[in-house]
DNA sequence: GCTACATTATGAACCGTTTCATGGCGCAGG
DNA sequence: CCTGCGCCATGAAACGGTTCATAATGTAGC
């Protein structure tokens, strides 16, 4: 009935004078029932309910040193392809009874700084970032300081540090391939900025695509930069093409939200696609199928990434890094091809 | 260039020492540098990076108590309602620096509670929860040693408990008011259990329609428990559905996930939406205007949600609880009515 | 030169756990 | 009866920060 001081949280100490047992019995309720005599066990556990004492977590780990949770920081919660990478995590780690927490940089470097300290200052087992820079020595940092650190959905640049990576330029050449078989020689790609990986290695790969094929780059490919990654995004970038006056006819977009947000604009516009542009997306979210023109999409293994990368944080800080590489493939539907 | 033993990071003591001052001076340059000499403060700094110093996290709020971090707890982070809903809590979070952990509790009560127990052991100020069940009282428990719950999603039935909802009676209303004036007699519903107040609440809704329209609803409604509230859930149930022979000409889908899982399997199995069957989801996702048939949806304020739950959470703890509830409407589309 | 006061730096107390060396106790074996 | 051992419970140290009363130093005013 009494409770202690009004805005106090119940300590282990209030407990143990409540239970007339010594913090350390208390503590070893907690931690080892065994050791304890049911009797005593029994008095203990009153107590704890009486006082509704939960344990300070904080306290704990101080003395501990060690949690079984692990951070995931991925550039855009909305973004159904992170999700189902979150998935994949959440679906590994469950089977190590450890916890996952996740948090959104939307694209923002200080953002995914700050949470990178925070779940490091909290003593997480580790971190899986997808990062929104090129430049990832702060990553490193962070593993030099003892916490794992596994890049998703982005190869490392770094031997130290694992990564479970899709190949990314293969995906670029993947959709400019199709694009230029079936019979585009002026493409626009609406990307995301440089600085993201992802991007960069995409662009790549579809210039590299265009090269082969004998095309000019600078000719054969607009590139766009979205001024966010999702269907908005997508909206903006082909309204300003459209004004523009010289459209392409074909679109590719970074990924299947921006593409979302082109074909809506596109059916609004009453553009025809495929027949006046064609698009293509990326990531092969599960609703591209379903789409009123369905998504030609680069698809990725999201919930396998998802699961080798836990696979790799849960190694522990002292396995060596692994960098795993999967292979994009292209899943050819309505929205490029006739015959799709 | 001397780094603290082995795999010890460095702590304060460290510092202070590499610098040639006392603890206290160093937690100054840390937390109010101000009141620390400019030479002073550079020392430290210097021993800071020299032994690349974090701060320990627990240690830091063990002695300061309190945290600017708020949790969320979704049933499925793989559903774009959450993610949208969860996008508004940053946005509003953002404007206080407070910062945000998602955690999916994949309808599953002990994998709430597991992670309550985390965000409430580590003391955040606050946690935002879809409760998985209709049982509440550990929430309230949770409330009551001082940790600020609000309710995402569901109205909360405890006066001292804060929610952000939405009318789900009236938008199973809306719904099957909808199907019921296009004609249809025959309804499925492919719902979540009931233990989830929203899909309790969502039937309590059809059921009250179709009495007042004067239907039986033992005979014009039968309710199908999706084994996972996603698109497997919905094509499997609907699978079942088609194979039980006796087909409904409506399907009310608890989401627009089990909503894209049916019209997956419906186009497969080359049954006209809507002339054959009628479709109708709810939440109104991003995706669900530009499907191959458009799907009618009863559409919920994600954005508001998210952001009207973080007002009332940064409230703090002492604020009056309110009970905000906002009205879903119903968007037509093609899925339901030729008109759409 | 002395006092009053402002500015900086100090170091010990404290937060709430876990851990571990220590001690009390009962019991079996000799 | 004594020894040795196993079983429980104890209480203090330790974890790594923050905070606060206090000390040291410098400066201004008289």
């Amino acid at each position: 009935m009494t409770q202690p001081a009004a805005h106090r949280r119940a300590s282990i100490a209030d407990v143990a004078r409540a239970a007339g047992v010594s913090v350390g019995t208390v503590s070893n309720v907690l931690n080892r029932p065994e050791r304890v005599l049911p009797g005593t066990r029994e008095r203990v556990e009153a107590a704890i309910d009486e006082l509704s004492f939960v344990r300070n977590g904080s306290a704990r780990q101080l003395r501990a040193g060690t949690i079984t949770t692990v951070g995931a920081i991925v550039l855009d919660i909305a973004n159904p392809f992170f999700t189902d990478v979150a998935r994949g995590i959440e679906e590994r780690l469950d089977r190590d009874d450890f916890t996952l927490m996740v948090a959104s940089s939307d694209d923002k470097p200080d953002r995914e700084q700050r949470y990178l300290r925070l779940f490091e200052e909290h003593g997480v087992q580790g971190v899986m970032v997808v990062p929104a820079t090129d430049d990832i020595e702060h990553l490193l940092a962070v593993r030099r300081r003892g916490t794992g650190v596994v890049l998703l959905d982005r190869p490392s640049s770094d031997p130290s540090i694992s990564s479970v990576a899709v190949d990314d330029v293969r995906g670029g050449e993947l959709a400019a391939r199709h694009l230029l078989d079936e019979g585009h020689t002026r493409i626009a790609f609406l990307n995301g900025p440089h600085t993201i990986r992802q991007c960069a290695d995409r662009y790549e790969g579809v210039v590299k695509e265009l090269v082969a094929a004998g095309l000019d780059p600078a000719t054969a490919l607009v590139e766009i930069t979205v001024s966010s990654l999702n269907a908005e995004g997508g909206e903006a970038a082909i309204r300003g093409l459209l004004e523009s006056g010289d459209r392409p006819t074909a679109v590719f977009c970074v990924n299947d939200l921006v593409a979302l947000g082109v074909l809506r604009t596109l059916r609004t516009e009453n553009i025809a696609v495929p027949a006046d542009v064609a698009v293509v997306g990326y990531d092969d979210v599960a609703f591209a199928a379903e789409l009123s023109t369905p998504l030609t999409s680069v698809r990725q293994p999201t919930h396998e990434i998802g699961v080798r990368a836990a696979d790799l944080l849960l190694d522990g800080p002292d396995a060596a890094a692994e960098h795993v590489m999967f292979q994009p493939t292209l899943v050819v539907r309505g929205s490029s091809s006739a015959v799709g």
